[in-house]
DNA sequence: CAGTATCCTTAGGGATACTG
DNA sequence: CAGTATCCCTAAGGATACTG
């Protein structure tokens, strides 16, 4: 953004733009998600449940550790283990995302607009079927 | 987004990315919050009191009227008067945006980043000075 | 006053190939 | 396995001039 007087600062220095580029994009919702349904998760294994392509995945993951809300352990294995946590911070913003995905879903019902499946199992809107949980992007 | 098997469909279907693109950008969370400073808001008290441009704009309350946000409500005078308030629809996500703004203000606080005093007056954080709020960005 | 109409720039996301 | 490294493309946002 090109700066109009104090624009720049407007933006830095805003909470909702600090809070949405935090969790409110279009992949760490899903990304925060997926660690919570598995407690911890491994790089491939997002790979396998979302549609999201390697160098979008590091980029996304890089920024939610920088920001505090996800751990990344690495153990000395061969092959390679990575194993993504979610931090207290990050946990804080799951109520948030609930009440975000709630409001979503209740528009999108009311609308009859069809919902997808999967978010709804990993919502508990919808009874658990793990064999499609697990993989269902799987290439 | 190109569209790998289902991948369209799955983001279509989602309640996350339809709730984020409703009210969850760049602008709509200072649009819906000076609506509701103001109750009732002009086209051009917006432009006073954001740095946005005027086709950003309109793009913007278009998407928040067509979602069902806010109503739009021309007046046959001249010079055109026309009022934006929210809906009931509206309201309801402003607690969910409070939420939003109280993560991202306790967070940047905690890393000691200096905050938009505008929008902390808008928010309560701060004492307010109307002369301020008026027209911050007053060209 | 409340917008359109143009034109332009850039950041986010995507596909794919390669590596320690 | 868990990523880099490239290259590409489009959609969101921005500046500015004009209009009913």
């Amino acid at each position: 953004m090109k700066a109009i007087g104090n624009v720049e600062l407007f933006f830095k220095g805003d909470p909702y733009n600090f809070a949405i580029k935090a969790f409110c994009t279009r992949w760490k919702p899903f990304l925060i998600k997926a660690i919570g349904y598995d407690e911890t998760t491994r790089f491939n294994r997002f790979t396998k449940q979302l549609p999201i392509s390697e160098k979008v995945l590091t980029e996304n993951l890089r920024e939610l550790e920088a920001d505090g809300l996800i751990t990344r352990t690495v153990y000395a294995e061969v092959p390679p283990r990575v194993e993504y946590k979610l931090t207290e911070l990050g946990r804080s913003v799951c109520p948030i995302l609930e009440a975000i995905y709630d409001w979503g879903w209740n528009e999108m019902k009311r609308l009859g607009l069809p919902i997808d499946p999967l978010g709804e199992m990993w919502h508990g809107y919808r009874e658990r079927d793990e064999k499609v949980m697990e993989s269902p992007f799987k290439r």
